[in-house]
DNA sequence: AATTTGACGTGACCGGAGTCACAATAGATG
DNA sequence: CATCTATTGTGACTCCGGTCACGTCAAATT
């Protein structure tokens, strides 16, 4: 489906570019709808497009060679990702599936490479999101290296929190991942994860509230498992 | 110690930079000499330089909050570290020490982000540079999410013999990294990875050759256990 | 409404990796 | 050369998390 510039500037990376380059950009970019569980990037392939997610909600997957999942982080609406196909060649290192169903819109790799290029705000705010996801990925690369396992499981929670509201010692988890896809991201079993939550239930650090919102009644507490200053 | 336009030209990241460029940065820069073991680039702490290896190795890495340590990658000579704090303002993700007696020249970053943004072969390269180590992040991650513990060794085993030469059926690894190192990296206990080492010896797969070399005879095997094909 | 699917919960069992303790080298350092 | 330190090698024991095998429940699908 063909796509608008004023479709384009609706994503935070191409809102602050000239009219002129959205122009030249749209009739590289395709809208692209996928259901839940689709495939929108897959490992290593070389991908032309960098894709800005419009609706839905997107996962980075690795998969061991023994088929194995391994989680790797979220894409919500506004934000792109496949990014790296605009500094080299190398294939894509990671799948990206839909955890929801998805609209898309691919935007082809060289013509956005020229325009970032050409454009500083668009380069800094790329080069700033690959340096944001090194971190990223050495903040997790850290809970991973946890040697007590519901340490992880807390460390990873504390995490989620921050990315969404805090209060002072309470906080909430909004559409919290599936303890499944929690035990994906930390190289546990599901269980191990299912039995880490009901510890901290039992123990009124953290409570369902419906589907779709985790609430952490005692934030205090989760960081001190988190640290390990405690053991659970 | 002061820095001429000749030394910081011998890096390969600064190589193609004019000559007026190489001036401009050279009153930014230092040399300073690291025993081994210091600490080059400190977690946590905003970074002023961007850090290019002369002589010697680092390595990134990490402690979880427990303390105990996270390997991340080596840096060799002529190569660069630290490059985050041309992206933004946000503190140096990990540790970077010297394993050996190093030399370093530190480059002020945002001189060193004038020049980058001014050429483009700089920019190309560090970008490259960033999506590689997003790479190989998402290469470790994956090998830290296989469940089979031997498996994950050889998996390590067979990524450094790839940095390093490679022929037909065999390999070496030159100053191949201590167990002790290599648990780090997997986040395995040191005896786990001795254990890993003998059973690959006695099964003549691998074998030192002096100190500071190791030989893989046998790639193939190696490599079918790291794809988790035959158990060890 | 009936059925299927997927998420969550829980117990029992077992294997494998961590831990501890110690020995044997091998390299550095004086 | 003597000493100290780091690396490697090994056995024994323990315990924790994976696996398996269920059951429950809510939501999606027919």
């Amino acid at each position: 489906m063909q796509v608008t510039p004023e479709l384009l500037s609706r994503f935070t990376l191409l809102k602050p570019l000239p009219r002129e380059a959205l122009e030249q950009l749209a009739p590289h970019a395709a809208l692209v709808r996928y259901a839940r569980r689709a495939v929108v990037l897959e490992a290593g392939a070389r991908e032309d497009n960098i894709c800005f997610l419009f609706e839905g909600r997107l996962q980075g997957v690795g998969f061991t060679i023994d088929g194995r999942e391994v989680g790797l982080y979220f894409v919500e609406p506004g934000d792109f990702c496949g990014e790296l196909a605009l500094f080299d060649d190398n294939p894509q290192p990671e799948f990206v599936i839909a955890t929801t169903a998805a609209s898309v819109v691919f935007v082809a790799r060289h013509p956005l490479r020229e325009v970032m290029l050409q454009n500083s705000s668009v380069s800094n705010i790329v080069g700033r999101k690959l340096a944001e996801r090194v971190r990223q990925m050495t903040v997790q690369r850290t809970l991973l290296g946890l040697s007590n396992v519901p340490q992880r499981v807390c460390g990873q929670l504390y995490l989620l929190i921050n990315e969404a509201q805090r209060k002072d010692d309470s906080g909430e988890i909004v559409n919290p991942p599936t303890h499944k896809e929690i035990a994906i991201m930390l190289n546990l079993s599901r269980e191990t994860v299912t039995r880490v939550f009901q510890a901290l239930q039992s123990r009124r650090i953290i409570r369902r509230d419906g589907p779709g919102r985790l609430i952490v009644a005692d934030l205090a507490s989760l960081r001190h498992f988190a640290e390990g200053e405690e053991e659970l």
